[in-house]
DNA sequence: TAATATATTAGCTATTTAGCTAAGTACTAG
DNA sequence: CTAGTACTTAGCTAAATAGCTAATATATTA
């Protein structure tokens, strides 16, 4: 279960812009370092996804992404495994069940109180 | 539909303690401004919603908690409505509902990527 | 009409953040 | 073992953020 700190830090990860688009790529774009495609006879996605795969998408500095990939890390919604000399990225989308658990149950309780609410209303009259 | 700028202004929303816990009390807490117990022979729910009854369960000034419900109003996080002297604050769900569908899509997307990927896997032994 | 209650705005400070470059670490390949 | 690749760390700056108090606006009540 993600406790409040682990969600504060979450949103705070997707807060800003360029790390939303870090995350966007890493979920939508594939887990293969295009790095590799350096490789002769490999084929591999060609969108994402070592740390300068990452970087070669924005106009940023490698350092900062790389530091940006530090806090999507630590707020758990990627994941990171050093390989040799890359480090390899991936969507840590147990993290992102979790908290599409959490605003659904939000959802839900809201809607439960409400239905409560009326039909209160309605034994009264 | 929520784009891209909207919900990074709801994670910047989230990101912050203070906003956070303001949030989840006016999510659990109600709908009725406390202030109005001061009126006699009326029975409201004691635990939210106008500004200074939020800035009750805090230890932060008027004017910090008057911002901090401004930036989630922006958020579209909640829902503000002035009537006389009062501002009455209530939650959006629209705004978490469509965040839950959000979330839950990337799930189900990555679902379906990984079946189609072993699928793949399969048919090519 | 004056006093009170509710909330916002203005203006300030300390801290955090997001970017940069330069330097350092760790692995790979020739 | 040297050169190159991939990444991180250190140290910097400008801008944004979160808090404060004082002042202001607006509505209610005595």
């Amino acid at each position: 279960m993600l406790d409040m700190e682990q969600k504060i830090k979450i949103f705070k990860a997707l807060s800003n812009k360029t790390r939303f688009l870090i995350f966007k790529n890493i979920f939508t774009g594939g887990y293969t370092c295009s790095v590799d495609k350096k490789q002769a006879g490999v084929e591999v996605n060609p969108i994402a996804t070592c740390v300068s795969t990452v970087a070669e998408h924005f106009n940023f500095s490698l350092p900062t992404i790389s530091a940006h990939i530090k806090e999507l890390k630590e707020a758990q919604v990627i994941l990171v495994e050093k390989k040799g000399n890359k480090v390899y990225i991936e969507p840590n989308i147990e993290t992102i069940r979790e908290l599409a658990e959490c605003f659904q149950t939000l959802v839900t309780n809201f809607d439960n109180n409400r239905e409560l609410f009326f039909t209160d209303t309605v034994a009264v009259k």
